[in-house]
DNA sequence: GGCAATTTACTCGGATAAGGACTGTCCGAGTGTTCCAGG
DNA sequence: CCTGGAACACTCGGACAGTCCTTATCCGAGTAAATTGCC
C-alpha cells in the first residue's frame, strides 16, 4: 500500500504556490519544469486540485493555477483526499458473512469488529494529516530551506507568472 | 491506496486462531473454507504471518497454523505489516533535487520537510495498530457476535482441528 | 491611434498504452500421519 | 499382535496467467491574452 507519487508532486506544487503574491498564476508547465516531473501527467493531478476546489485556475496565456483558499485553510488531508480519494484505506468485504455456521435470515447489526478498528486507524492518520495546514508548511521551509536558495527559486518563479 | 484484501483475510484467521486451545492446529484448507476464500492465494498471506513470527506450522496430515504468541502480545500492526510490510505508505523520491535553482553541489541535511510531514502521518497510523491486540479483538468479538452463532462456530472449528 | 480579427498559450477532457501490483491458479518437493500387508 | 513400507494429507515454494491501478503520452476543444492588420 504506497501513495501515488502525484500525491508528492502536488503538496510540493502547493508549497510553491502558497509564496506566490495574490493574483497571480502558475502554469502547468512552470510546475512541472520546477519539480522536473511530466507536465501532463501533473496536469491529471492539478485537475483533482481544482474539482476539490483547492485552487482555481485561469485558461488562456498567463493562465495557471493559484490557491483558492487562504494557506491556513488548507490541510494536507484536504490535498491527500483530492488525489487519493476520501474513500478508507480498508474496505470489508464482509467476509464473516461466509460462515458455514451462519444462518442465512441473519443480519448483521454492525459493522465487523475488525474493520472498525481499522477504520480507526484510518481515522488517525486522517486526523493526524487535517492537522497540518499549508501554513505550517511554509513556516517549516522557511527555516530548512538555505536563504539563497530561498531567494534564487522565489526570483525563478517571479519570472514566471 | 487500499489495503490488500488478504489483510482483511489474516486478521480474520488470526480471530479463528485466537480462539483456538493450546496445542491445536487449523489447516489453510480449514481456514480457507471459513471464511470463503481462495484456499492457495489465502495461503501466500499465511506465509508471510508465519515468517513473521506470529503464526507457527506443521507438515502433515493434521497440520496446520497456531498462534506463535499470546494473544496479548500480538498487535494489529503486526499483522498488517506481515502482509502489507513495514515501509512507510508515502515514498518521498527527493524532487526538490529537480529544482532548477539548486547548486549542484547542494546537500540536503535534513530530510525533505513534506516527507517528514507525511511519515508523522504514516506513524500515527501505525500507533493506533500497534495499540490493539488479538487480545482486545476477541473480547470485542465474544460481545458482538450471538451466542448461538459464537458457539456453532466453535463447534466447527472443533470438529477439523 | 483605435478597433477588429487572427494568432498564440494555456487549461480541460477524452482516448490510449506500457508497466507493475494485486489476485488467483497450478504443480512439484518435502514432511509427518495413517493405514495396510507381511511376518 | 507387531513392524515396515506405502499411501495420504498437509505445508512450502516457485512458476504462471488475468485483471486492475498507476503512470504516463497524445490530441482535440475551448478560452483568454497578445499580436497583427486595417481603417
Amino acid at each position: 500500500m504506497i501513495l501515488k507519487s502525484q500525491v508528492e508532486w502536488v503538496l510540493h506544487c502547493c508549497a510553491l504556490l502558497a509564496g506566490l503574491p495574490e493574483n497571480h498564476y502558475l502554469s502547468t508547465k512552470t510546475l512541472a519544469e520546477f519539480h522536473g516531473v511530466p507536465k501532463e501527467y501533473l496536469s491529471k493531478a492539478l485537475q483533482n486540485l481544482s474539482q476539490a476546489a483547492i485552487v482555481e485556475t485561469t485558461l488562456g496565456p498567463s493562465g495557471g493555477y493559484r490557491l483558492a483558499r487562504p494557506t491556513s485553510e488548507i490541510t494536507f488531508l484536504d490535498i491527500v483526499e483530492a488525489v487519493e480519494g476520501k474513500s478508507p484505506t480498508f474496505v470489508c468485504n464482509n467476509i464473516r458473512e461466509n460462515n458455514p455456521c451462519r444462518s442465512a435470515d441473519h443480519c448483521d447489526t454492525k459493522p465487523c469488529s475488525v474493520a472498525r478498528i481499522m477504520w480507526d486507524a484510518d481515522e488517525a492518520w486522517r486526523s493526524k494529516l487535517r492537522s497540518v495546514t499549508l501554513a505550517s508548511l511554509v513556516e517549516t521551509l522557511a527555516k530548512d530551506v538555505p536563504a539563497d536558495l530561498w531567494k534564487k527559486s522565489s526570483e525563478w518563479v517571479m519570472a514566471r507568472t
